[in-house]
DNA sequence: ATATCTAATGCAAACGTTTGAAAAAATTTA
DNA sequence: TAAATTTTTTCAAACGTTTGCATTAGATAT
């Protein structure tokens, strides 16, 4: 009785001397239970702490209630709220989120998967890590489709699946950002550029040189430099741009992470934000309002895209056979703060 | 076949005229089945994307090889740190994590307990949230130790229950902070605390009143104000220091965040950091190394505890009988950077 | 006393997999 | 060809729970 063992149905019955059946119903205020005979079986099974065991259920009714969430990291303002939407959409609905961390790694994605699969979980939300981007593979992903199990692609994307998936534009943020410093007056526009072959820094690249195109202004090469949207390898690469021959007169950071790098770069050396310098972020992260100047950046609506995702699962799972899978592109939005307001 | 249905055993011995227990070894390279059996069982198994159901087997052998993780929010660096060390520690003994993010809400926290519990969890890393703290109620966690799941408390805690902890010394990490602005020569340290009833607000308060009392500084009650550790909470409360009629020289944060914050504050009033105020924050998050000025902080350790928490959750499943639970208490350690530095 | 009805409980199968022991089949030996 | 041996396969139980159907006990009506 001080076994580790957990209490089972079938102990209870042996106490009462009566059938598992009679246990279960009595437990589950089934009608056909005799009252004295319900009321002192629960008390025993709360005195003993008895606790359903889920497993068994689960195998029973083909039922795990969690869902997986497979995300190349979670140190970053966006991806927190991203999980804090499905949480909140999903919790209400009695879905336990199984949050699978890959730091970018294929082959820990592959075996998440794998395993969230094996786990029978009813859905997986997964924003693909960059290997997988880079190497292109993507058999991880077959076997997922081949099980119907439901997938929401977040973010990151593959375009060649048949799957629902929330996306943040991208794009239009960073070509909003670029425009804004052009209006503004800044002539050669750097690029803090994020790590090649995701979606993410693809995109806000794009939007930096289709931007500088409309504009008719040169894209610099040496003005694209790369990062790991972490905030040291912002330090070295915007000295080098700080000391070239012709510097540039404004930056625009992948993320706001290298843009507050940046900023303190450029500090450093003795020169002004905006007035010297123009810089602009990427995320609204809550410190980009407090750094000093507060930091103009574009803000993604990271617990949007949670909820928004949950919705395209829910409707997945409800949907009948015809049902069609749904693209949500959620906009970006610049928000404009000292770090650009050159006058 | 293109149903949805997962493919069983039973389904692979059906197409084979065998009995499920040959396809289950020959799955398992077991020495007693027949080389071509196996082979083409194998072969047909991969082609139908069989998948081993793990639910089935965590009933069978009552192991699920899975770990709960509950804490009151990953939107810090610190805790994705530690969760990052609870990860590279676990993975790799083929444990999947379990993450549970409570917003410091009692209720929810003790609905993910429960649900760890019948999903037959091996072990759960908590650490409590703070509407626990302070309601004092606790009876949730009795169900964990009597079902002698392994509990290991993380950071915050709970005096009474016989487990085992790995904490941060948050307490001298205080100390030495409010220490060396005094031996800088700051005489009126302020101090923005954290949530009031939280053991690291608490701690990081304690050292701050006991160095001020080591060095016969008086504690005066209207330079303590609380936050709650965001960045916006420290704004107000640091604007109204300033404006005290004779305002504080220097201002410990109880975290990174605060102290941006009121770093913020105080430049707007056109005050120099270190010069005219002194400011210290806590936890070393990335970003406090690249403010302007560099912000003072000090370190913890979160990778190093997700690791020794780690360790002592492996020698409590491992341990005999005569166990004892172990105490673990990492070393914070203050790191001096530009924002204290007044020569 | 017997048939009928109601209330309470038990039986057995199912979910998917593994595994010791038994059985069957194939092979070797005498 | 029969016996002995080895190889391969099957049987059955187990994990914990639920649930349709059958069964039992007790009560009521005839």
């Amino acid at each position: 009785m001080n076994s580790s063992r957990p209490v089972t149905i079938k102990d209870i019955a042996r106490r009462f001397r009566c059938s598992p059946s009679t246990v279960s119903r009595a437990l589950n205020d089934h009608p056909a239970i005799n009252e004295d005979t319900r009321k002192n079986i629960q008390e025993y099974a709360k005195e003993v702490g008895y606790q359903r065991n889920e497993v068994s259920l689960s195998l029973l009714n083909k039922k795990t209630a969690s869902l997986g969430v497979v995300v190349p990291t979670i140190s970053n303002y966006y991806e927190t709220a991203v999980i804090e939407g499905l949480h909140t959409a999903l919790q209400p609905l009695g879905y336990t989120l199984n949050i699978c961390v890959t730091n970018e790694n294929y082959l820990l994605e592959k075996e998440y998967l794998s395993k969230l699969l094996s786990n029978r979980t009813e859905g997986i939300f997964l924003s693909v890590s960059q290997e997988t981007y880079d190497s292109g593979y993507y058999e991880h992903l077959e076997s997922v489709i081949q099980r119907k199990t439901p997938l929401i692609f977040i973010d990151r994307e593959y375009e060649d699946f048949e799957t629902s998936r929330a996306t943040v534009d991208d794009y239009h943020g960073a070509f909003a950002a670029v425009e804004h410093l052009i209006n503004i007056g800044y002539k050669e526009i750097a690029h803090l550029k994020g790590p090649n072959g995701l979606t993410v820094s693809e995109q806000r690249f794009k939007g930096y040189v289709d931007c500088l195109k409309k504009y008719d202004m040169p894209v610099r090469d040496e003005l694209i430099i790369n990062t790991n949207f972490k905030v040291e390898s912002a330090i070295v690469p915007t000295k080098r741009l700080l000391e070239m021959a012709s510097p540039p007169d404004a930056i625009f950071g992948a993320n706001d992470q290298v843009a507050i790098g940046a900023m303190r770069v450029v500090k450093d050396k003795n020169l002004k934000i905006p007035q010297d310098v123009g810089l602009i972020g990427f995320d609204n992260s809550p410190i980009s309002a407090y750094t000093f100047p507060s930091l103009t950046t574009v803000s993604r609506p990271g617990r949007k895209i949670g909820m928004e995702a949950s919705r395209l699962f829910m409707n997945q799972i409800n949907g009948s056979e015809d049902f069609l899978h749904e693209s949500i592109v959620l906009p970006s939005e610049l928000v404009i703060r000292e770090s650009s307001l050159r006058i």
